[in-house]
DNA sequence: GCAACATAACTAATGTTGTTAGTTTGAAGG
DNA sequence: CCTTCAAACTAACAACATTAGTTATGTTGC
């Protein structure tokens, strides 16, 4: 199957991007027969970004499994981290493909939400204060394994990073405790 | 020039890649003449990267000249958010180039660091702490641009975005002074 | 003023990508 | 056995980056 050899071929390259041509090549074929199976590779791109979305959030909901508070949140953030390290074109995929504009893309990517916030609904939260710390959350861990992507976490780089990651998530239950108590 | 034809069309674009196609078509100019003024189109990224980190630098500079403290760390988020909002193409040009194995770019990219960890050094950090914590702001700052502009904040529309924000910084914040009472 | 040289445009060509149209082939079913 | 349909094919075009080789426009030195 065209999209079968197009996940595999994503899961090797860590490049987050599909080719036709490389599909093709891959398949040993003219790339031009690729499309009696599929419509183009927009369509493609959408196929495996659901492959990655459903990779991605089930690999989650195993980590926090049987777990609640502190150290689901722990968990979560460890398994998040492990798995963008692990499938980085899988996880440029799913950070590349959905701009504001593409509706698609959006409905797609909703699950991506759910195990986090109910994490955040252990802490007895209302659901506006839900919204703005999974943003909070999902912000944090994005931006530290994109920036470390990107090699702007190479400098200090004796300062160790899986460290650097621990505060940031301390940081992050710390406000969330402080908010529960108020 | 070139160069500056590139700069005003990724300023325009919102898009963050430069094609020589484009700057041709801007200047009335067929496509390899370009080739008489730049070596390619890596060196034209990298001139409007260089360009682009400048901007950004003075830009954060601005924002927190005459500022100490808690008021500099706030600025200097709402000053990184406004212009990557204000910014898009040059943003996304600066969050796209610097792979890992490229030393050029990450030579460049260094004082994009400087700002951050001279705001930091006003709170008595030791210098560990100090490459810990601006990683955890600067995640943070990038997390959340990033996120937003993929469309991955528009759920929960009816909350508040610029809210989360403040929230975020202020959870960055007490982290830091719980650190410092220490 | 003219030959020499550099500059910066050009054309022509190659190779990459995505995509369409139209054609052939080969296996499955009536 | 012949029709039919799927899945391959070739040929083609449109963007893109890039190279080599050509021409026209100077400006400079003698």
């Amino acid at each position: 199957m065209v999209v079968e050899t197009a996940i595999r071929f994503i899961e090797e390259s860590e490049c987050g991007v599909v080719s036709m041509h490389e599909i093709a090549r891959r398949l040993g074929v003219k790339t031009p027969s690729l499309y009696n199976h599929i419509k183009g590779n927009k369509e493609l791109q959408y196929e495996v970004f659901q492959y990655a979305i459903d990779k991605f959030v089930s690999n989650q909901q195993g980590a926090v499994a049987d777990l609640v508070g502190d150290e689901a949140v722990k968990a979560f953030a460890r398994a998040y981290h492990r798995f963008a390290v692990e499938n980085k074109g899988l996880y440029r995929l799913i950070m590349s493909i959905p701009s504001e504009q593409d509706e698609r893309a959006k409905e797609m990517a909703v699950p991506l939400l759910d195990t986090v916030v109910t994490l955040l609904s252990d802490y007895g939260l209302d659901s506006r204060d839900i919204a703005h710390w999974q943003r909070v959350f999902r912000a944090m861990l994005h931006g530290f394994i994109s920036e470390e992507d990107l090699g702007y976490f190479y400098y200090y780089k004796d300062v160790d990073l899986a460290e650097s990651r621990e505060i940031a998530v301390q940081c992050f239950l710390d406000g969330l405790h402080a908010l529960c108590k108020k």
